[in-house]
DNA sequence: CGCCTATTGCGAGCTGGTCGCAACAGCAGC
DNA sequence: GCTGCTGTTGCGACCAGCTCGCAATAGGCG
C-alpha cells in the first residue's frame, strides 16, 4: 500500500541523515500517490492541500535536493514546465506533438539505441531526461501528411 | 560559397511571397554562415553587428516565422535557451551532461529506433527537437561511476 | 530540554520568450 | 519613380518558470 511506500522512502532518507520536514514529506507523498507526471506547480498544490503555507520555492528546493539525493528525477515532456518522478519509476517518454499526450516508452526501446551509441561513439545514454517527440498513431492518421 | 547559399534561400522565399527585410536577411545570413548551434541571443548579436537597431523580439518573430515556413528548426540541447538550425541541416544531438558538448548523431542512429517505435506503437518519431543526454566518452572515463 | 544547523517563508530578481501597438518599409502596380 | 496596401519592425510591458538572499523557524541528536 502507498502509505507504506512513503514510509519506506522516508525511513531510508532519514537513515542517510536527511532531515524530514513537513514540506518534504508532503512533496514525497504527492509523488508517491499523485498523478503520473506532476509539474512542480501541481506538486505545490497537492502539498498546499495539506499545508497551505508551503511556499513554491520550498517545493523547488526540495525537488532539487531530492534529485541530488537520487530519489527523484525530472523530465521535460515538451515546452512547458518540467515534470517529476520518483527515480525508481524512471522511464523514457514519447510525446505527441499534436495532442500532447505522453506515452511511456517500453523499457527495452532505448536499450538498442544505447548500445549502438556506446559502441560507435563511446557515448553513454541517459535517455530519460528529455522526451522524444513525434506523432502518436491517432494524430498521425488525421494529419494532412506534411510533405 | 556561402553568399550563394543565402541568395538561393532568399530567392526561394521570395518566390513563396515572403517579404525579405533587412532583419530577416541578416538572421538567415547568421544561420548560414555562423557557428553551428546558435541561440536566439547569439543570432541577435550577429544581426546587430550589421544592423545595431534590430530588436530581440524581431529575431524571435523571424525565427518563428521561418520555422513555420519550414526553413528553420529549433532544438533544445539542455536546460538553456533553444538553438536554431537551417532545416536542411537538421540532425539529432547527443549532449554530454558533464561537459555540455553537443555531438551530432549519425543520421542512421535514430532510424532503427524510429522503425521500432512505429511498428510497436504506431508512433512516428521526430527525433530532432530535443537532444538526448548522456555522458561522452571522455567524461564517462573521469566520472566516479555512480552506482 | 537545548542547541546546532538545515530548512523554510518571503519577496525580489533572473532568463528566455511573447504580445499589443503605432510607425515603418517591401514590393506590386502603375 | 511614386503610391498604397499590408506585412514587419521597434519598443516596452508582460509572462512563465525558476532561483536566490535573508532572517526566522523547526528537526533531531545529545
Amino acid at each position: 500500500m502507498s502509505g507504506d511506500a512513503l514510509d519506506t522512502l522516508v525511513a531510508s532518507l532519514r537513515r542517510e541523515g536527511v532531515r524530514i520536514t513537513t514540506a518534504r514529506r508532503l512533496v514525497l507523498d504527492a509523488l508517491v500517490r499523485g498523478t503520473p507526471h506532476p509539474t512542480a506547480e501541481e506538486l505545490l498544490s497537492s502539498v498546499r492541500a495539506m499545508a497551505p503555507d508551503v511556499h513554491a520555492s520550498t517545493v523547488y528546493r526540495n525537488l532539487d535536493e531530492l534529485e541530488r539525493l537520487g530519489v527523484v528525477v525530472h523530465t521535460h515532456l515538451g515546452h512547458g514546465p518540467a515534470t517529476y518522478h520518483l527515480a525508481a519509476d524512471a522511464h523514457g517518454h514519447l510525446v505527441c506533438e499534436a495532442c500532447g499526450r505522453a506515452l511511456e516508452a517500453p523499457p527495452d526501446l532505448f536499450g538498442q539505441l544505447a548500445r549502438g551509441v556506446k559502441r560507435r561513439l563511446g557515448f553513454t545514454l541517459h535517455p530519460y531526461h528529455f522526451a522524444v517527440l513525434g506523432l502518436c498513431a491517432g494524430c498521425a492518421a488525421q494529419t494532412p501528411a506534411r510533405t
